[in-house]
DNA sequence: CTGCTTGTTATACGGTTGTGTAATTCCGGC
DNA sequence: GCCGGAATTACACAACCGTATAACAAGCAG
């Protein structure tokens, strides 16, 4: 009775591609529990048993979804670097500001990252993608403090790229569950005064809010 | 043929509160997905059936035991308050020491509040427990810095605090997750490091680490 | 020592999960 | 144009999920 669904064949590529954005979707809106193989199909538009012909289970699927988010995130807080002012002050605000801002911060990303932190400390594969854009992240902000206009031995570097960093997080963390809970730029200013004090130079002055594009 | 397992009646307060352990346990050593009433009950060493007599929905003890956990981690942080010094430096030293330093840094306690940020997120119940303990939190931490020797306007208090509280989260968050990235007593060095000198006060001098008792 | 309350166990049920396997149909090479 | 291979669908299966309900027994009141 019932007609087999039509079908287009698409690239090894696309299929992966849309499977795991349907997975990191499900996530983010209903908790690894929700993301179901069944599910996960559903929204890529196909059906279930593609997924196991793209990926050999389930937890590989998994890995990869956790693998395109960091790298999604690391790329959004460099971007703006690309076409930064020379001042290492300004880049140094730039980034920072930027990490605590859309599209880094928002309502989902949070509790999308949250989703995975028990596979990240369970699973090898999925704690070496973490370490990687975790540190990845810390040397970039380590190598634009390391830039500023001032002496400091190298020993302090490290430490204070950890608090910078920390300060991030924390912001990131606080800024994404309880977003009402802090007026518009009140964040930003508070990195930038905060990462600021902690590193002895004054970072507000230098940034420039945004380059609004006309 | 089989016999019935023999069972003792407890109190409804104990069998709660062993049931909740369970479930954080579980979430805690195998995530969300891990804590399932069978699996509840078997560590409780109950049968799952019992778990419908004292919460009415799994749901029901899922809250709890949220509730649990960050009664326990707010319990431990301000734990060190209670015979620390008059000396408000020292005050709050201490304090914010204790936040990123065991019990309330452990390799579990992140896999475990990770667990529970998409439910807060969606339930209302849920979401405030998370606010009171987050705000209560952060305004112990602003309470300690309105009594440092200096003058700050009200403004800059909340802001200090945000920033202090973002440092702690931060770290906090790293120390869990990455727990061989750091030096022993580095974390602690970092944060009064840079709490300090957000402040503009020296918090470091004015730290015992810690009052090993005979 | 007997009866009653109720804490606890036992069992059943419909729905869902991840996975394995066979049947189809799309589509490029000839 | 058709043919073969592989992308995709369809179906089956055992295990497990949360929940509902009935049977049992533990331990206190008398």
């Amino acid at each position: 009775m019932s007609e087999r669904r039509p079908y287009r064949r698409e690239t090894e590529e696309r299929r992966r591609e849309d499977l795991i954005l349907a997975a990191l979707d499900l996530v983010a809106s209903g908790g690894v529990q929700a993301a179901t193989v069944r599910a996960i199909a559903d929204r890529a538009g196909v059906t279930p048993g593609l997924i196991r012909h793209y990926f050999q289970t389930k937890e590989d699927l998994t890995r990869a979804a956790y693998h395109r988010l960091m790298q999604q995130m690391t790329t959004d807080s460099a971007a703006v670097l690309d076409d930064a002012p020379t001042d290492p002050r300004a880049r140094l605000a730039r980034f920072v500001a930027a990490s605590v801002s859309p599209p880094v911060v928002d309502i989902t990303s949070v509790g999308l990252w949250a989703g995975f932190v028990h596979d990240v400390q369970r699973d090898v594969a999925m704690r070496e993608v973490h370490n990687a854009t975790y540190l990845a992240f810390r040397d970039k902000l380590q190598e634009l403090i390391a830039a500023l206009p001032r002496t400091a031995p190298v020993a302090q570097l490290r430490r204070e790229a950890i608090a910078c960093n920390a300060v991030i997080d924390g912001l990131w963390l606080e800024g994404s569950i309880l977003p009402e809970g802090f007026e518009p730029g009140e964040i930003v200013e508070i990195v930038l005064s905060s990462v600021g004090a902690i590193l002895g130079v004054d970072l507000a002055s230098t940034y420039t809010p945004d380059r609004t594009p006309a």
